[in-house]
Order: C-alpha cells, then sequence, then structure tokens
DNA sequence: CATTGAATTTAGTTGCGGCTAATTTCTTTT
DNA sequence: AAAAGAAATTAGCCGCAACTAAATTCAATG
C-alpha cells in the first residue's frame, strides 16, 4: 500500500501547518492552492487510512503513522535539497523546486547513498532540520528576527524556504545559515530593522524578517 | 504543455519497438503491461497531440516531434542511469528501476548538471547509446553474440537493459561492454556457446545470448 | 436567543488512464 | 468466395483528484 504524490503532499502540509493548533479545511486548501472541497475529499481518504483523525467542521490532525510518513517525506526533501546544492551545485530556491518532486520518487537506497555522500547532514542548505531515517526530527526554539529589538549580536540559524523569490534574495545579502548579525535598530514605525550582516550594512524589512530565524549571542552591543 | 507521465512512456515504447516495423496495439500493450483498449486509447490521444501517426487496424509511427521526444526521455533514462551507477555506486538493475521513475522529473537543469559531472558521457554502463541534447543518437551494427558461429575473438559492446534479472547476472559473469570473450564453440543442438571471458571459461545458453551485442575483432583464433 | 456570515461539507461533474465485454475489421484458411 | 480466427476498436465502467454550486453547520453578533 504506497500512498500517491497527492496524499504524501496533503500530509506533508498538515504536518507544516499543525504548529498553529488544528488544522482546518481551509488552510490546508490555501497552501495546496486547492478548492476546500478537494481538501475535504481528501482528508476523508486520509482519514480512511488511519493516517489523520478528523472532527468534521473542526479540523483534522495526523496520527503517529501519519506524522511518521510525514516525516519521512521530509526527509526525501531536505536530503535531496542538500544534494543538490552541495554536490549539483544548484541554487537554493531552484532545488526547493526540484526536491518538490523527488521527494515523492527517492527510493530507500538513493536516499541512503545520498545521506552518506553528504556525511549524514542534520542541516539542510537553508537550516531546517533533516529528520532521521527513525522519524526523529530536532526541535528548535530559535527567535524570529521580526522579534528583536535592537542592539541584539545575533547568529542566523534558519531561513524559511516557503517563498522561492525571498530565499533567493537571503542568500544574495548573506542572510544565511552560520551568519553574523547585528541589529542597529528596529524602526517600529517604518517597519524596518538596521541590520550589519558580517559587517555589511543592510536595512530590511519586518516582514521578510518573520522568515528568519536567529540566535541570540549576547545583549550587549 | 507537458506531457503526462504515461504519455512520455507510451512514446519511449512506440521508439523502442519501432525496429520491428511499424508498432501494433498489441506490442505497445504487452510492453507496457497495459490491456490493447488502453493502447488504443492512448494512441488516439497521442495522434491527436501529433506526437504518432495513426493507421487503424495497421499500426502507429512516430512522427518527428514524438521521436524527439522519445529521444529525450531516453536520455534522462540513460544520464540518470549512468549517474547513479558511476556517482551513487548502484547496481545497474537496481539503477534502471529507479531511471523509469528518474527520467520523467529530470529537469533540463540538472539533467546539465549530471551530464557535466559525468564529462559528458555518450554511452550508459551496459553500452547504450545516449541521445545528444539535440536528440541524435548513434547508430550501432553491432551483432548479436547468439549470432556468431564458433572461432571468434570478440569483444562486448552492449547488453540490452530489457530483463533486470539478465543484466545483473550478465554483469557477475563479466560479460560487460569491453570484456575480450574468445568464441570456442557453438553447439547448435544444445542452444549453448562455449565462451572464454576475459580469459574465464563459461558455457552460456543460446537464449541470453540474444541480449549480448559483441563486436567481431578477428576470426583466425 | 434569533440572525447572520463564514467555514465546511455534500452533491454532482470532469479529465485521466486504467479495465472488461462486445463489436468490428483484417487476414488466413478451407 | 465463405468462414474462421486473431487483432483492433468501440462501448461502457471504475478510481483518483481536481472542480463548481448548493446545502449544512458553527460561531459571532445584535
Ligand atoms: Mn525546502
Ligand atoms: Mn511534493
Ligand atoms: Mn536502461
Ligand atoms: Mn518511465
Amino acid at each position: 500500500m504506497s500512498l500517491s504524490e497527492a496524499n504524501q503532499d496533503y500530509l506533508k502540509a498538515i504536518y507544516k501547518l499543525r504548529a498553529h493548533g488544528t488544522v482546518t479545511t481551509q488552510a490546508l486548501a490555501d497552501r495546496l492552492k486547492v478548492a476546500p472541497p478537494s481538501a475535504t475529499a481528501m482528508i476523508k481518504k486520509l482519514a480512511a487510512l488511519q493516517l489523520v483523525t478528523h472532527t468534521p467542521y473542526y479540523g483534522v490532525q495526523l496520527t503517529q503513522t501519519g506524522e511518521k510518513i510525514a516525516l519521512e517525506i521530509i526527509r526525501h526533501h531536505r536530503l535531496v535539497e542538500t544534494y543538490l546544492t552541495e554536490v549539483l551545485g544548484l541554487g537554493w530556491d531552484q532545488a526547493h523546486i526540484e526536491a518538490e518532486r523527488w521527494e515523492h520518487i527517492l527510493s530507500e537506497e538513493v536516499e541512503a547513498r545520498m545521506d552518506a555522500a553528504l556525511g549524514s547532514p542534520t542541516r539542510d542548505p537553508h537550516g531546517a532540520a533533516i529528520p532521521t531515517l527513525n522519524g526523529e526530527i530536532a526541535v528548535d526554539d530559535w527567535t524570529r528576527l521580526s522579534e528583536v529589538s535592537g542592539g541584539e549580536n545575533l547568529i542566523v540559524r534558519r531561513v524559511s524556504d516557503e517563498n522561492a523569490e525571498l530565499l533567493g534574495h537571503l542568500r544574495e545579502i548573506g542572510l544565511v545559515p552560520g551568519a553574523h548579525v547585528a541589529v542597529q535598530r528596529a524602526v517600529g514605525a517604518e517597519g524596518t530593522l538596521h541590520l550589519e550582516i558580517e559587517g555589511q550594512a543592510h536595512v530590511f524589512g519586518i516582514a521578510p524578517a518573520r522568515f528568519v530565524y536567529v540566535e541570540t549571542l549576547d545583549e550587549t552591543l
């Protein structure tokens, strides 16, 4: 009993939306760019397969089995992303688009070979944790760059890969995992952050800063 | 207008069957393991897309466009096969099975990167020609090992990848592209060939020998 | 507590790529 | 030249995953 590509994409989407509480039909439909009735129909199929539990009119939740499968697909995605950037030299955004397809057809054998070739990485190129073969995944408690107040010394840990365009831009200006960032000041009224990225001054908007996760080194600049 | 995986597999199958003359519905159905009416239905769709010409009750032929697409898929397949064996170390049979899926999702970008990483190979691991980006492919005029009479000195050029099990066995006994083979004698009645593969004596059946293509070095052993 | 509006589900349709059963067409045999 | 047989096509169906339009349910508001 192997799952269709659609099945897998739904499970992955539910997993990613799960942080905001129970996953609503609408949130799922929005994320997958399908009409709400399509999401309802798929939810019922997944519930029949015992991969999710569905409380009609309230929302959907992954079962243990469902979560395990979601994590397996995410592992595939992130390993492929890492492989495509590290070994074949693709750009982050390109690698993400490719991985969206490859994640569904990667065999366990090739997964293992890629993992070995990369030295069993624990993070993908943009800092997201790669689940283990057993379906374990690191939980990060990093801060969003949009939440800092000014004066901090930070290190970038992860940038969200939801937006391909943003991803490309972040890489260009060096806002990548490992980069050191000093926050000069946050101008709330203007919605801007005055940053120093690896010594380079930059003015950055609050909106995209929501997608950059940082760790605070110290607050005494 | 991009073609579905099924569309692509049909075009590839028609291309591979084309050598035996016009491609019949049955041959196509057999190869793709579908029922004849399924093949008829798909043939009509491909004809509507001008990728094949269909003469009802007689058979189907690729158009220029159709052949070009078939060759592109075959290029993908053989590049991936080569990449998986050379770079990731998969076995031939495993690589072939994987390539059957990868061929449909390989982007031009990744295709180019793999091609470069491999040094633009012209042959896949089992000796089949890799079509160029422009859709050109080398025409081989090699002999089947089943056609030799005895006494020849041969060099293996290609082994067919139609049968995964056979492919694995051939590799084991060293009947691979580049191997030197001396034919001691062919016993027609028994359907056996007495070979020396790189110095090692082997008795080989005529049936599998049909899938091994050789070049004759000389006939004066 | 009745009303209203948004979210969700149900009902019914579509395209794709399979299938079986029935029919048609071509070829071979008598 | 008719009949038989094999191959191909047509007719009608199914599961999947999408869609729109209509009905239902829940929550918020007056
Ligand atoms: Mn990603
Ligand atoms: Mn995907
Ligand atoms: Mn092959
Ligand atoms: Mn294929």
